[in-house]
DNA sequence: GGAGTCGTTCAAACCGGTTTGATAACCGGC
DNA sequence: GCCGGTTATCAAACCGGTTTGAACGACTCC
């Protein structure tokens, strides 16, 4: 019924003119007079013309695609999406996302976006081995945030990665605990990941920077409120002075402060509270939780950057981005009582 | 550096012969003999050979893409996705997504997918006027999740929905609080919207049909945790009698329990609440929310499935799906005091 | 043995854009 | 009035696939 979609070939002939002029009119590449580009223009408009991706991806031998891979549901990672949805229009790019899931690996959500022609892979948080990130790369720039790759960055390894300063981060936290008067403190860790170990790593260093190091104690978890039910609970059971707590993520925070909430601790009161990520979770109204940012609208930005550098600017080099946290202070953290 | 991407010309010449049998070997398309199929598939995986979306999309004049607007940040959206993304795999199609964000609307968030060639939109709870979809609707077919689209069905109106009873899932958590003995039962609402009001009616009804309305309450809020929150410290100052919660939404809920541990209000022991969406939060280990799930995997398939027959089935007709929700009982439900 | 059928193959046309090389019209300068 | 240089235009080639129509040999059937 609806019929066939109007080419560029319609456009020409309601226009009376030829294909190669209506192209570059309508893109407003020199060439056609004033007066032919308005009448085709005026004509593409009657049309209700579109121009077709795949014709000109074909022609151009550019999609001008970025392809993300993402875990749908993790907060931190909308968030980030929502950004870099931005920042690459702002390029003149568009995005396409590809979901990671429980039965649809990294593997399967890369290979989709290559079939669509992306031209830079921006993955986020991903999980592959780094040999196969690294020959990935090989074929299409390749930019992943969030994780730090290899430390070494030997000859090859030409990823661009983009993160924040995970030690500086849990640094800022131990600072501002301190700085309020707190000595005791208690890290609970995210498990075995490199994310989880260079903020654990944080905290022993920051605690011993300013000498509490014999005072200090850390749980072991993994990045999901349970682990803060568990730190939460044992904290209290075994009566330790902690007075205050630096969790990996939100939402291990979240759990502890759940538990302490059931059982009537006074938060800040009795103990001050820090997260990691300052998701949506965190600045919710009832929460208000004190955490560190990850700046997910720079960090996206950057990213962007860093594809587009590739693509268009030509830089080959290998460029690792690491942006420094900032701390949110909000309500779960005080002086000590 | 790295040589041009090869195409099936390439592969031709490594097979010793034409584009076009290449092309029919590749996709098993009958034609070319066994032995020559077999030559095609080596050459192919011996070069690395994978097809030009775009150029097969525009000689077929198909591109075997759905169209998702989503809200990035809605945890709901995000469980659909993952659904939508398997069944559409499962039918031989490839889904692009497009996210609504703070800064782009879902007209935008249309015009993309549309550039893309998406042959079907799936709309997760769009909010655009009636009228617009209907618009849309008559160049691509459109799929609208979880939104009720009007009652009138007027001619023209043929948008297919899916979506789930939502009054009968208020109903299947009145059901459960009075079958466990409750008579005093508070409705926290989730504002204006359609979604909202269908399940505010579904409680008025309710209620009623067990003879319980002089008893019932009901407040306004948002489907927001903030909600929840001031729905709790009302009832609490108010001294209500109330035993039994329907929450709106999992987000209304968690405020409205969070405000209870502080309270130091036992739950379920003194007050059951339930949730609706059986959200990844409800399902959170130290929550276990009771709550009415609307059954993603069931709507993905249903949202697929009407896409795919409209456009390889030749359906015309409007289809409306309403599937039935289904109550998930966890922890936060017990017989009154 | 000639017509018809089948299986296999190829070259050419096509999809809807972009780019190139050629052509024509117009300009001022000398 | 002829020349070099713009400017505006067009037709044709091209991108990488798919599809069509024709060609060819082998085989079957009268």
């Amino acid at each position: 019924m609806a019929d066939r979609r109007p080419t560029i070939k319609d456009v020409a002939a309601r226009a009376g003119i030829s294909k190669g002029m209506v192209s570059l009119a309508l893109r407003g590449a020199p060439g056609p007079s004033a007066e032919t580009a308005a009448r085709v223009l005026r004509a593409a408009a009657e049309l209700g013309y579109r121009a077709d991706r795949a014709a000109s991806a074909l022609a151009l031998r550019r999609t001008r695609l970025l392809g993300i891979t993402m875990t749908v549901r993790n907060a931190f990672h909308a968030e980030l999406v929502e950004e870099l949805q931005a920042a690459a229009e702002e390029a003149g790019y568009e995005v396409v996302l590809s979901a990671v899931t429980r039965t649809r690996g990294e593997r399967a959500a890369v290979e989709t976006l290559l079939d669509s022609r992306c031209e830079a892979l921006l993955l986020l948080g991903p999980e592959l081995p780094a040999a196969e990130l690294v020959e990935l790369d090989r074929r299409t720039p390749v930019v992943v945030l969030g994780r730090r790759t290899s430390r070494t960055g030997r000859a090859g390894e030409d990823l661009d990665v983009v993160r924040t300063a995970d030690g500086a981060g849990v640094r800022l936290a131990v600072d501002h605990l301190v700085g309020l008067g707190h000595r005791e403190l208690l890290h609970v860790g995210g498990g075995d990941g490199d994310i989880a170990a260079d903020r654990r790593e944080g905290f022993r260093r920051a605690v011993a920077a300013h000498g509490l190091d014999g005072r200090a104690r850390v749980v072991e978890g993994e990045f999901l409120e349970s682990a803060g039910v568990r730190a939460a609970r044992q904290l209290l059971a075994a009566g330790w002075s902690t007075t205050g707590v630096v969790a990996a993520s939100d939402r291990i925070a979240l759990g502890f402060l759940d538990v302490l909430a059931r059982e009537g601790v006074d938060v800040p009161g009795r103990l001050s509270v820090v997260g990691y990520d300052d998701s949506p979770l965190a600045q919710l109204g009832h929460v208000q939780l004190t955490s560190v940012s990850q700046g997910p609208v720079d960090q996206a930005r950057c990213a962007v950057r860093a594809a587009v550098e590739r693509l268009d600017g030509g830089r080959v080099q290998r460029a690792e981005v690491v942006l420094e946290p900032r701390l949110v202070v909000r309500r779960t953290t005080a002086p000590p009582p």
